[in-house]
DNA sequence: TCGGCGTACTTGATAGTGTCAAGTCGTGGC
DNA sequence: GCCACGACTTGACACTATCAAGTACGCCGA
């Protein structure tokens, strides 16, 4: 209860977008299911869409928490694979915060210096860490076309997963960590020999 | 002249998705643009999801169309490359049906089986041109995690252009079939051979 | 030729939405 | 004591999808 009513507009948008996605969201209904008047999210923000664009700040910066934390040293699991499983998992775990940071019709990220810094360190925590795969060898072209790949393939497979028709097509997904794996071995396979 | 309100509508909507996104739109403004009743697009269609379930049906139905053409037979282009390839091509070329077709939220597709045999069918075309690819030896289950990688980047890449931050990130992306080539390619180096 | 009938719309009303523009109310600082 | 300011409320507005009627018109069987 010590939560500020910034706090629990937030909350309560995430979790709805989360099991509905962000279209059908009313920021009345939010209100008065907080017990304040219509207009007192309106207050914390400037409009709709500054609500979204906050959402997508910490979304991305729980973002960078979770790519940044140090690598398992399995001898099993490639830490490009571990890099797709985490941002799959990611996604799967923070729907409400994910199915908002690339909706840029959603947040006009323009205007917020602050959601945009987010995003950008969100995006150098991965090529650092492709980086770091590669080794020192690698010259920043290659880096880039590689972090593009595995954002690609990471970011297709957590959409596809969380919107998309993947799992009526390829059947029920019963261990999604194994087909993320598989999935993920299979396209790096050839880069990091 | 002779195009049936129906298809008028359908077209205003696509363009206006593919400038601005699905969210702001107002069939009430597309009616006016098209000098009718705010209700005559609802007659031909129930309600406003069920306009989306229909654009979604002819998106994946271009989209079956675009990915089952016959292959060119380049030595210097892989055929996965030039799945990858297409399948991009055609998100940035038809924005306005992309960005409904892997929208579950909007398309309500479990009311519509016409949509869903559409998608089905398309998944269909693409495990079809995967399974040819790999070859008679490999696996059912081979195939599905292949498609479901290939699947993944080609989405992903093709989703990160449109919405995402990608050309922000890597820089101006000039020459987009480069990027798309090494990128697919980088990725699929390693599961043909 | 006429009566019905279905299709393609129109018109009107309703509930719900974000947003602008004014309030009100309490707390902290001078 | 007062005043400013932040956190909210209240009320109005334009806009939205949607429900429920109505109207115009071409076709078809008798």
């Amino acid at each position: 209860m010590a939560q500020t009513l910034r706090d629990r507009v937030i909350k309560a948008a995430v979790k709805y977008i989360a099991d509905s996605g962000p279209d059908g969201l009313s920021f009345r209904q939010i209100a008065a299911d907080a017990g304040v008047s219509h207009q007192a999210p309106y207050h914390h923000f400037g409009d709709r869409s500054a609500i979204f664009t906050e959402i997508a700040r910490e979304g991305f910066q729980k973002f960078t928490e979770v790519m940044s934390s140090p690598a398992r040293r399995d001898e099993d699991s490639n830490l490009s694979v571990q890099l797709c499983e985490r941002y799959v998992d990611f996604a799967l775990t923070n729907k409400g915060y994910f199915r908002v940071m690339f909706r840029s019709d959603l947040c006009q990220m323009d205007e917020s210096p602050e959601t945009q810094r987010a995003a950008d360190e969100a995006f150098d925590t991965l090529l650092v860490a492709v980086g770091e795969i590669l080794g020192s060898s690698a010259s920043i072209d290659e880096i880039r076309v590689q972090a593009t790949a595995m954002w690609s393939v990471a970011h297709g497979l957590a959409t596809l997963l969380i919107d998309g028709p993947l799992e009526r097509k390829i059947g029920k997904v019963s261990d999604r960590r194994a087909l993320v794996r598989s999935v993920a071995n299979r396209m790096i396979d050839g880069l990091t020999s």
